[in-house]
DNA sequence: ATTAAATGTGAACAATGTCAACATTGCCTT
DNA sequence: AAGGCAATGTTGACATTGTTCACATTTAAT
């Protein structure tokens, strides 16, 4: 029909795009009040439905859950990829970009960020495994081409960029969880403490160990 | 009275010792079966009360994991503070271990890890904050003592330790919650990960970055 | 137009944390 | 030793929540 999408169909009783609209609503109530605001009654009576017409498109509270996490990796995702491809700016600027974006992440969607690096909830796909080509450029993978450019231009030495890039990530994840879950009170010293990590990274990742 | 306190009362009705019981058991079920497995009924049915003698010792389930909590900490203190206090050691070897045995026991009790270090249920005492003297050398403030001996050694460069040791703790911290919630299939990897990611930390601290 | 698949509804159920009223025990004062 | 009170434990009930089932309504295909 020629109908725009974004109009609802004057039906009351199908919703016309219940999936989509339940996925969506559901980020949002996740992300401003908190996974345990997320309850199918409340979100369904935001809807307009019923409780049960989740189930005609997700078996399960989990499998809908599930989807709020793809939607959410997508969201870091278009926040990420721009940083890592943007080849203008220095290996260095993109790493300290990178790591500022998804800090920022964090800080400004933590119950998002839990959900999406919990262990509660999981998709399929898992992250700093199989790097195939440096195409393969979505997400934290683009954190390993980054990496061996650094390597290409001598910035960082050679090591299995898989292991520098778990490394890394596990530096600045950390991070992300103290900080929002509420076990580093300094808040006031982010800036510091994040300058001064990538620093400790950028430099530890320069030398390699001989001997000791 | 004289009966040991291992010995149970006759009485059936008054359990004796229930509150211990109760954080006890409690914390074998987190530990063993997981946080969801953790019911109040469940956990009552075994020390063969009723659900409700709970709410004599703790205002809600909360609290009573609160408590959990509070035991969880006291056994990893018991794990780290040995390490930490080891003065035969190095400050090299001390590092190493540390890192270890903190892994090891986010490896082998990833729920009550997760309890710990998570988000959901908190205690009042924060981590690395209003560090006093080297002598507060319980848990995660031990660290930095550590690092100051280091400093004071020429190990690493001189900065503030609080920083230094808030740095290090989210590298590992991170690891350990990437690892056990299931985001790095590289368990088998898993030496060579540690080892990289302590080389990059002692080598990234020994320097300060001076320009850039 | 008929039929079947897709989608939505309402009632009901089980699990769980919590609470109130009541029961039992232990301890303290006299 | 007796009485009384606080501590501790029990039972039944309730609200919330995810889930299921039988049924209703709409859409789409034949």
């Amino acid at each position: 029909m020629n109908t725009p999408e974004s109009i609802k169909k004057t039906s009351s009783y199908h919703h016309g795009n219940l999936k989509e609209s339940l996925l969506t609503t559901a980020l949002e109530m996740v992300d401003k009040e908190g996974i345990d605001a997320l309850t199918l009654r409340e979100l369904t009576m935001r809807l307009g439905t019923s409780r049960s017409a989740v189930y005609r498109h997700f078996p399960s509270k989990e499998a809908l859950i599930l989807g709020v996490i793809e939607k959410g990796y997508e969201r870091l995702d278009l926040l990420l990829t721009p940083i890592f491809q943007d080849k203008h700016s220095s290996v260095a600027e993109r790493f300290d970009r990178m790591g500022r974006e998804y800090l920022d992440f964090a800080i400004h969607h933590p119950t998002l960020y839990r959900l999406l690096f919990g262990d509660k909830y999981h998709r399929e796909r898992e992250e700093l495994c199989d790097y195939k080509d440096e195409n393969q450029a979505t997400g934290l993978y683009a954190l390993i081409g980054l990496l061996l450019e650094a390597q290409e231009q001598g910035i960082i030495a050679q090591a299995n960029p898989m292991v520098q890039a778990a490394m890394v990530w596990a530096s600045i994840h950390g991070l992300a969880s103290l900080l929002i879950d509420g076990h580093l009170l300094m808040r006031e010293n982010m800036e510091e403490i994040y300058v001064y990590s990538q620093s400790v990274l950028l430099n530890g990742l320069k030398r390699i160990p001989k001997d000791e």
